[in-house]
This record gives structure tokens, C-alpha cells and sequence, in this order.
DNA sequence: GTCAACTTTCTTGTATACAAGATCGTTATT
DNA sequence: AATAACGATCTTGTATACAAGAAAGTTGAC
């Protein structure tokens, strides 16, 4: 399930109507709102490729969460309603269960409702609806981290840290705690993937084998049709 | 040209693709795009919408781009290469000659170029991408910005304190600098959408009216049919 | 006259057919 | 034998046909 598609894969489009077993055109579409979202790559007139955020594209993806975060809790130190500050605390002592119970999963789908409501709390709806978009698509990896020892107990901490930073309205550590919080986890994603590149260094080479760039043989004949890649949008 | 299509106005398919002699496939491809980037809102089953920021939107927008900016500069001060450097100088130098020869159009797109460099030198492919993005949506906004008048020299000076701070390797002042350029962007947005509002008074209701929450009148019979509207995505 | 159920019409969503570009294989030429 | 030109095949992009859901109009009951 995980690795169903493999980076770089080509996903042929009469392939997979049939094996979803519908017409090409929801298909095309699908492909088309994967591309918008980034995991796919299409290129015109040769197909859609599976793209998997490289590493690098992820660390530099956290460092923005971790500036839009703290952005958020900036505004919401300032703005957060009553109202939202009692769903805060909902959130956090949620959390605080799950922890205890050393519950992972529990307190990935709490911990998220925390952030959602510092989102919301910013007073911001398009800061809101951009940190969402990006939460999303850092979810797995940032699941994959809460199996790290004892990072269920900080995160814990960090989040009382920015509660109380917001209680007390004080924006700028409010900005600081969490940008901190998200900017961690992409420390240790580096750490993750360090071990994860060990393990599989073996198999890291055949992965590739689809990808446009080099599954794609151009021969020595072929090089005269000079072609602009035309990247798409 | 500017306001060919009305806000709230449902985008027929048939009818688009008539004008545009092609037929509703490419049609609808064309109205995901702009689905996925905001200028149209789709209902299932119902259509596509005109959707254009609203006010209070722009300025949420804009105050996330002056921290994405403030990030660039951040970044860029620390990261920026001699070869980058100089194409910053260049660009200045451009804009330097468009504002001298009080020409808009051209510091506009001078300006332009100068940002794009910015958001190069942060070093954050990722961030670069997102920062284009959204500059390219605010575009035609701040583009208005320019016909205030002594805005085109404010900008000039400020373009020079943010060069001048990259040099220096001065983070948090490239950063200050930058957030408060396009921060004031926001503000100036306020007074000319105050008084294009006095201006537009008398026609601002017409324009709502085929708006899918005003337009289609949902009669008392049918109200017994409850759909949840199930916004797209 | 008003309101509800039915029917008609219109529009989106999906399937299929066709056109055009791209890759790959074959053949001919130097 | 290597390379270029040509043609066959496959795949995407576009057009058209069909299905299903939504809005509007019509008829009938109270």
C-alpha cells in the first residue's frame, strides 16, 4: 500500500482505466489533480511520472511549514478567541491522553487538531488554508517520526510551551516555540533518512529505472530533434 | 480584457467551448487549472464559478507573501552566491533606469526580475516555487500599486536597503525590509480598493447577481431536498 | 390560488472514437 | 558496421456520443 507506485514510474493512462476499471477521462482528471498537488509529474505529450518529494525537497518544505507555523501562532497569540482557546486546550489535554497511554496514532490525529486550530486561530484564512495544504502533504513523514524515542514527551512540551505563549499573548515566542517544533522534525527526518539510506542502499539504484530521464534512452540518432522539455504549467 | 468575466458568474461549458472552437474537453481541463489555482470555484454536478479574491483574501495574501519574502531575504542573505549578487545589482540597476525614466510598466517588470532573483538566492527550491506562485496571483494587484503616486521611488529606496542588507549578510534586517515592501502593499491595496469602493457603489449589487448562493433561488418545494453542497476537494 | 408531484430540458460527468505526436524497429545507404 | 531515413505501433490529446443528476416548467389536488 505504501509503495504501491514507484518514483519515477510511468502510470499509463489505458492501464490504469482498466484497472480501476473506468474510462480514461476521470482518469486524466485524477492525474491532472495529483499533478496540481505535486505528486505526480506530467509531461506534455509523454505521460504522468510518479514524483515522491526528494530529500532535499523535503527539509526545504519543512523549513516553510515551520515558517508558516510560526506565522500562525504569531497572529494567533494576538487574535485567538475565547472560544478557540478552550478548543485549544481540548486539543492539548487530548494530546496530553494519548501520550500517556503512549497511544502514536491517538496522538498523531490529536496532535493535528491542535495545530488545525492554531491555523484557524491566526485570522488568516488563506495563511489557514496554505499551512493545511502543506500540513497534508507532510503528514507521512512527520508521522513517521512520532516513532522516535521520547518524541512523543517533547512534542507534548512544545505544545504547552506554545499554549502558554498564546494564553499569555506573547506573539513573538509564540513564533518561536513552534517554529522550532516544526523545524526539529526536520532534523529528524534527516536522521530517519539516514538509517532509512542505509538500509536500503542496495535497492536505491533500481527504483530509478522508469524515471523519464534515464529510463528514457535517447539515442545518438535521436539527439538532432532538439526538443524544449516544456515542463508542465 | 480586465473584466471579461464577472465575479460569480458560472462558466458554461458548451458555451466556452463554442467561443473558443474547441471542444469541452480541453474546456474542462482549462477550468481544473484554474480551479486548482483559485480563480474558479467548481461545485459537482453544478459548475464552474468565477471566484475572485475578495478583499479581505488580498490582504490575507498579501501579509503571507511578506513573510515568505521576509524568508527569501533571510535566506538569501545568508546563502546568496557572487553570481546571484550580481544579477541582484543588475536587476536593481534596471529598475533604477525604469524609475528614472518614470516608466511603470517597465520598473514592473524589472521589479519583477528582482524578486525572482530573491527567491533563487534563498537557496529553497521549494520556497522559490511557492513565492512565484503567489507573486504571480498578486500580480495584477500590486501592478496597481505603481500608479500611487511616489511609490515607484519608495519602492526603489526599499529595493536598495534590501540589497544593500544582503550584502552585509544582514538576515533580519533583509528580512524586516522585505516583509515591510510588500506589507505596505497591503495598506496602499486599502486605500485604493476604499476608493475604487466609493467609485463602484452603485454598481456593486448587479455584479453579485449570478452568483450560485443569490442567484439560483432555491424555491420552498425544493428545500426538502437536503444536499450537503460537498465543496470541491 | 398555492403547493406538491411529475415531466421536460439542460448541464455536467463518463465512455468511446478519432487525430496527432512520440517511440521503437526495420531497411537502405555509405 | 554504423548511421540515417522510413514506417509501424503505441500513447497522449481532442472530439463526439451517451448517461445521470439538477433546474425549470407543467399539471393536478387541496
Amino acid at each position: 500500500m505504501a509503495a504501491e507506485f514507484a518514483e519515477g514510474e510511468r502510470l499509463d493512462e489505458v492501464t490504469l482505466s482498466a484497472r480501476f476499471a473506468v474510462s480514461r477521462t476521470p482518469v486524466r482528471e485524477a492525474l491532472h489533480g495529483l499533478a496540481a498537488s505535486g505528486l505526480v509529474e506530467t509531461i506534455p505529450r509523454r505521460g504522468a511520472f510518479v514524483r515522491y518529494p526528494s530529500f532535499i525537497k523535503l527539509v526545504e518544505m519543512f523549513d516553510v511549514m515551520a515558517e508558516l507555523e510560526a506565522m500562525c501562532g504569531r497572529l494567533a497569540a494576538r487574535r485567538i478567541t475565547p472560544e478557540e482557546l478552550e478548543r485549544l486546550e481540548e486539543a492539548a489535554v487530548a494530546c496530553e491522553r494519548a501520550m500517556e497511554k503512549g497511544d502514536a496514532d491517538d496522538y498523531y490525529r490529536e496532535n493535528e487538531r491542535f495545530h488545525h486550530v492554531l491555523y484557524q486561530a491566526s485570522g488568516n484564512s488563506y495563511l489557514a488554508g496554505e499551512a493545511s495544504k502543506l500540513h497534508k502533504r507532510l503528514q507521512p513523514f512527520r508521522r513517521l517520526q512520532l516513532r522516535v524515542r521520547g518524541r512523543l514527551q517533547q512534542s507534548m512540551r512544545e505544545h504547552r510551551q506554545v499554549q502558554d505563549a498564546i494564553v499569555k499573548g506573547d506573539a513573538e515566542r509564540a513564533a518561536d516555540v513552534l517554529r522550532g517544533h516544526i523545524a526539529i522534525q526536520g532534523e529528524n527526518l534527516r536522521d530517519l533518512m539516514a538509517n532509512f539510506a542505509k538500509q536500503q542502499a542496495g535497492t536505491a539504484a533500481r527504483s530509478q529505472s522508469a524515471s523519464p530521464e534515464s529510463g528514457t534512452r535517447f539515442r545518438d540518432k535521436d539527439m538532432r530533434k532538439i526538443r524544449n522539455p516544456e515542463r508542465a504549467e
